[in-house]
DNA sequence: GATCCTCAACTGGTCTGACAAGCTGACCGT
DNA sequence: ACGGTCAGCTTGTCAGACCAGTTGAGGATC
């Protein structure tokens, strides 16, 4: 008979969008299950794929198109010869939406992204001052004073960002550190692509220590205050810098 | 012999950031570029699989590999038995970045978003204030109002949101209404099948129409004010409604 | 003994060919 | 004119092979 397959009978009147669940699905659940189960966290070597089909049954291309996915999402890096590794923490249930952001060219793309930053540093730096751990501020400083070393060996980008990663993280909020990191990246394609950027942090110097000192006095007003100047000092060079391009 | 794998001596005095710039990598380059050349839009199908390949001069599962990538980022949709269909416009000139919550929490994560969307509402009103032109402004009022008609009749979430994208498309700042755009998209995935989400919007009510009034008085300080009272006023909602998780 | 080199055994990256599963449209019988 | 059948596409999955990069143990050299 018809019914005989659903012996129970369940939302039989309502709309049953059947969905066979592709393969590759299954293999990222199963997997997430594992890493979740297992506790396993970033920066941890996956299993490598051939025991990943094995133990899953499933061939190994099958394996490689669901990691790609995962790669593709930021979830894990694949290097060749060493292994898949895991750089954010994962649950059974992750939830995913992508972000198509228009790839910058222009000095005039380069102050967008500014603004963009100065919405997102100022009230990450207030939301870090209200409810950031002791933990979280002793690595904000840590982060600080290693900027503030390598500045006076002439260089330190790398560690300016690393300080302004260091207040994101503290945020606890997880949209801070990603979207920032969106920011980050567009920067640096418009650097490679068009132009060649002088140290913008000269002028910014300071406001990484006043911003951190409010920060640690719990003054959110105080805080954006300073990050906005940070972001103020920036512009402002940026701008001396084209100056017939804004 | 030790030097026998480089026969070429290729760029030797200057230094290369060498990049293997893997396969998979170079063969959506290439497609994204074929896809902007042929003027292919959203909606549209790719050439299959085989076909693609054999152009590209790769195997089919490099192709794959390739594909999921981009299935994942959510730029195509890949259809057993039909097809590989393109879902939105991509140009070489797009950054694909996803955000990725990994363990999804419905109350909490709105209150996160709530705060990306007061650091991105406040600094695009003030934006908005500074240098939207008056067609922008034209634009601007009547989504207020159509929004504070449908408000009247019960009902308007959707004209609310179309009030708020209309400021963020006066800022002339392309950033803003994509990255609030995902912001939505997320709140709409973290929603979707659970609860149906109450109207928040009642108490946010007359800031709208005040955060207009600065905007066209070109008052940015207040501009800003005005968005963050509206934030702070939705964000209040939900802590009475969820007084037990957060 | 410490250092450097070599090499074998991993790892992921790619190619190939084959078959299964699903869709599409033309073709044909009613 | 309608409906069903089927050949020919498509993507999905598998298996095996080989290439390429990484790693660490072990031996050659100083």
């Amino acid at each position: 008979m018809t019914t005989s397959r659903t012996s129970r009978n369940d939302t039989r009147g309502l709309l049953k969008p059947v969905r066979p669940k592709s393969l590759d699905s299954a293999v990222l659940d199963s997997l997430a299950a594992y890493v979740d189960h297992a506790a396993i966290g970033p920066n941890s070597k996956l299993p490598s794929e051939r025991v990943l089909c094995e133990a899953l049954g499933v061939g190994r291309s099958t394996v490689r198109e669901a990691l790609k996915r995962w790669e593709a999402l930021g979830i894990v890096e694949m290097r060749q010869g060493s292994g898949v590794y895991l750089r954010v923490a994962v649950s059974p249930n992750l939830l995913h939406v992508p972000l198509v952001l228009a790839r910058p060219s222009k000095v005039k793309n380069l102050l967008q992204i500014l603004q963009v930053r100065r919405a997102l540093e100022g009230e990450a730096a207030a939301v870090c001052a209200m409810s950031a751990s002791a933990d979280d501020l002793a690595a904000v400083e840590a982060a600080l004073i290693a900027m503030e070393t390598a500045h006076a060996k002439g260089r330190g980008s790398e560690e300016d960002w690393q300080f302004h990663q260091s207040i994101y993280h503290a945020t606890g909020n997880p949209f801070f550190p990603q979207l920032i990191q969106s920011m980050h990246d567009l920067l640096h394609q418009l650097w490679e692509n068009a132009l060649a950027l002088p140290d913008f942090a000269s002028a910014s110097h300071p406001f990484h220590r006043s911003m951190f000192e409010a920060i640690a006095r719990r003054d959110a007003q105080g805080a954006r205050a300073e990050a906005w100047k940070l972001i103020d000092s920036v512009e402002l060079e940026i701008r001396e810098a084209f100056p017939d391009e804004a």
